[in-house]
DNA sequence: TATGAATGAGCATTCATTCAT
DNA sequence: GATGAATGAATGCTCATTCAT
């Protein structure tokens, strides 16, 4: 982010680069994002003026985090769309990736739910985010197996809502699963029977 | 909160409690939980010391917000278990009482999703809601209306779900509602068809 | 500065502001503008809030200082305009009640030197400075005792000068008083003799 | 300053510490004392590290700056305390030299003005300049040209404050010229009559 | 020797809470 | 009771200086 492309980092600042992003997610995702930067320099067993050397902000660091998802989650989707065998599977194959990632890193979710707007994230990223998300949706659709009302605004939304369920583990640490169950079987158009993931 | 029960407020402070919530509600809606204490005050056109009167703390506020939707929320439950025509619609009605609730007022979602653990409620409202929830679901589900594998602690989950799109108003403020169409059709029972609401 | 003129401010609160401003302008003229805002709290026996609940930002506590400065100095140009005895010694006198200002409070005399830019003062303020100003030295020249060449922008500067003097008390304390002395002297017209100050 | 006198420093160190000395020159000069290290080697195109080889300190860096100038005019002066034709005239011409340094390089009158106390200068150096100037003034006034009451420590308070006068061009660049013009004016002895520099 | 990454004390500012008026 | 001024611990960020590469 901070590091002009094409300047390599040093090796022990690459490293630390690790440390902080690392610290970074365990402690706003224990404290959500009000957590102090101290206590994630503190945790990276660094100064906090190298997690300002690495990120200039807070904000910055905070987005960091977020990009990182949002790459797993668009090779995920990438993935599944390269797939031609089932319309249906590969759209809920990509919503259980998206819920894997989000379940894998509370401050994920976190950061989702607390921020206002759309996460900040490199508009290419973005481009590509929605054109594969939309390919996936539409294929799903014309196969005649996700209802026709849902539109491409409504996934985030639903995965958001997923990571809610993530976020709050008071009960079983596994609610989130029968939440997006319950959402793939709300998903499903009316008439068609699809597989269910396995996971 | 502060006041003992039996000492009624005088006119005036019973007044200014509401304008407090009032405001509170506005404020924490506007801002979220990191809303100032001075800026309810302002809203609430009283001073900070008036606000802490009725409020120990900033906690309490936002507690007391919460516990006043949970009782709305209460109302709106038992007055569908009362009724005895179908089962599946007043668990169904339920719900969308509940998505009204945190749709009309958007600090309510940003409460329940920025609260770590459960939102502090008295345990007698919270014993009602329990045992008026639980005996919904189960109704339905005998019903053979409602899938099975559903449990109670799934319900404020799913809710939860609903509140993040009321929260994140990015494109259409009404994709709550759409989102809660998922939900419900998912929480059908395989085979068993139920009334849509209208709403 | 922050208080709206027409609410007053409560009798302690006013004492507060005053107890602020005195410590910051011994504080400042210690210890440069660099000072610490804590140590202007420490001072004047507050804590660091009430320092910023009076003066929104550091800035504008030292901008408050130089503003009360100007003041005074507008007033005292003013009296040397109401006379009308002497034009040379109008605007002389007028000179040296600058410098006794700044000799008076260390602090103004950095705060002078050190502020990028015209002190940011009221425009009105402002105004009526250069107004007085203008009037006492083309009276002056007008006499035939101020030498020509001298135009308004250079008042400030030559004080400016006498300011440095006054905070750079390596030696004696009172040579900035010969450091006005040699510039009035050098600003009296060739050929005129003018009074000088008793002081 | 860190180099041991006697082992001279190699070629490309040599070079170096002129770009350093050269690049905070310029950033001092725009950006005051509170300019930062960093910037200082970004503009001289080395690492910080480099900086500080050669100066151990922020503070020995400015004082560098300084020495060199004061050198700069100890030299002036003493080309002017070889001239035997013209008293008055090789005190004025110290001055103007003094004036004219000061005005090439801001960076020098903002140290002067921004530092408390003396400029740390060579023991040695300081004692040369003391005598220098010690012997033009008392020169100047055996000859009966420069006002009797001035005395050598005078001479860096008048200089200091036409330094003032080039630091702030708000209104014309070439204002100090004016203000020294003033001030050796006002130096010249009642009665004599002296030459004006032509610069 | 040069580099620039790392360090962490230091500092301006905020805001929940208290308490004199 | 109501008010809002006062409090000061907490927090994001800076920058002179050090030291591993």
């Amino acid at each position: 982010m901070t590091q002009v492309a094409g300047r390599p980092l040093r090796a022990d600042a690459r490293r630390n680069r690790e440390r902080v992003l690392t610290a970074a997610r365990e402690v706003f995702a224990e404290q959500g994002r009000d957590a102090q930067m101290d206590d994630v320099a503190r945790r990276a067993m660094v100064g906090v003026g190298t997690v300002y050397r690495h990120f200039p902000t807070k904000e910055a660091l905070i987005d960091a985090i977020a990009a990182e998802a949002f790459e797993r989650l668009l090779t995920a989707a990438q993935e599944q769309l390269a797939r031609t065998d089932d319309p249906w599977d590969s759209f809920v194959q990509t919503l259980w990736a998206g819920a894997e990632i989000l379940a894998g890193d509370r401050a994920i979710s976190q950061i989702m739910s607390e921020t206002e707007g759309p996460i900040a994230v490199d508009m290419e990223l973005q481009r590509r985010m929605t054109e594969t998300l939309s390919a996936l949706l539409e294929r799903a659709q014309r196969a005649g197996a996700l209802r026709s009302d849902v539109i491409l605004d409504d996934v985030p939304m639903l995965m958001c809502g997923v990571g809610m369920a993530t976020v709050k583990p008071h009960i079983c640490p596994e609610a989130w699963r029968r939440h997006l169950a319950v959402i793939v079987d709300g998903l499903r158009a009316a008439g068609a029977s699809g597989t269910l993931p396995t996971s």
